[in-house]
DNA sequence: GCCTCATTGTGAGTATAGGTAACAATGAAC
DNA sequence: GTTCATTGTTACCTATACTCACAATGAGGC
């Protein structure tokens, strides 16, 4: 097969996969309540030392700082979330999870793996250590943790 | 490792890679002028040998019918797509390729293949072969072709 | 001090993607 | 020929994320 012909398949698997898994997450999510854009940044908030302002978890998040605005409301209004001013610096905002935001995220990390789980399924375990250096190979920036 | 936990991880990855070819596919299509939901369509729709049903076609893209009414809706404004009725069977509305959108369908690819060949730099010829064999694996029901 | 400029978060509006509910037109089955 | 299923669409709602504008605040030059 021609290199180029074996990328472009190789690129069509790539997308049926993401549209897969993007469908299967909206799936885990729903009986929880949440969103995948909120189950998003309730991890960033959580793989955090300290509070994140907007700012930074806008750069996490790879979107705009607006769109945060928009997620931190909800979280916040389902109160798994919290905004509390900076003292140091009266524009900042830092996002901290409340206690029931922490149970959140512990139900949502169950859910995952369980769905991840049925994923895998077809996968040996041999397979899914060669998945899992494949996809840390592809993966040059870890930095962005969503 | 416990096996619960690189479960976990794995699906960590795989949402940071399913996100993150998501941001790209956006990139390689807006100078294309099309969404990556047209894209998805137009392939199933060169896919074919006949013309398919709006509501074929919404079983391919794994979505409800309504959403297909909107997305070929588009595509024919920008002269991509058309829609012709069936003689046997008057409530059926049949999409095809113009000649237009056969040249966009061909753009679109090359550009797929691109973004692929970047994404797919860090890995070298044998991983690429491994990576589309658990691709193959993971990927049960490959009559979905979005 | 004070003037300018950068940073931070958010209101207002838009586009994309998808979903539900209701419905008219049509076909199928009894 | 009446009832029921199929097909596409009108109308509306949600989620995600974008741009633009703006007010509040901080930082630096003078």
């Amino acid at each position: 097969m021609d290199v180029a012909e074996s990328t472009g398949n190789l690129a069509d698997q790539l997308l049926r996969l993401t549209r897969r898994l993007h469908r299967a997450q909206k799936q885990y999510l729903q009986p929880l309540g949440i969103t995948p854009a909120m189950s998003r940044l309730l991890r960033v908030v959580s793989h955090s030392e300290e509070p994140l302002r907007m700012v930074d978890l806008a750069q996490r998040l790879d979107v705009v700082p607006r769109a945060v605005t928009t997620l931190v409301d909800g979280l916040e209004s389902f109160g798994l979330v919290r905004r509390v001013p900076d003292p140091a610096n009266r524009r900042v905002i830092r996002v901290e999870l409340t206690a029931q935001g922490r149970d959140a995220l512990q139900r949502l990390r169950d859910a995952r793996r369980a769905a991840a789980e049925d994923l895998l399924a077809p996968l040996g375990p041999e397979q899914r250590e060669q998945l899992g250096e494949l996809l840390a190979a592809l993966d040059r920036d870890p930095s962005r943790s969503c």
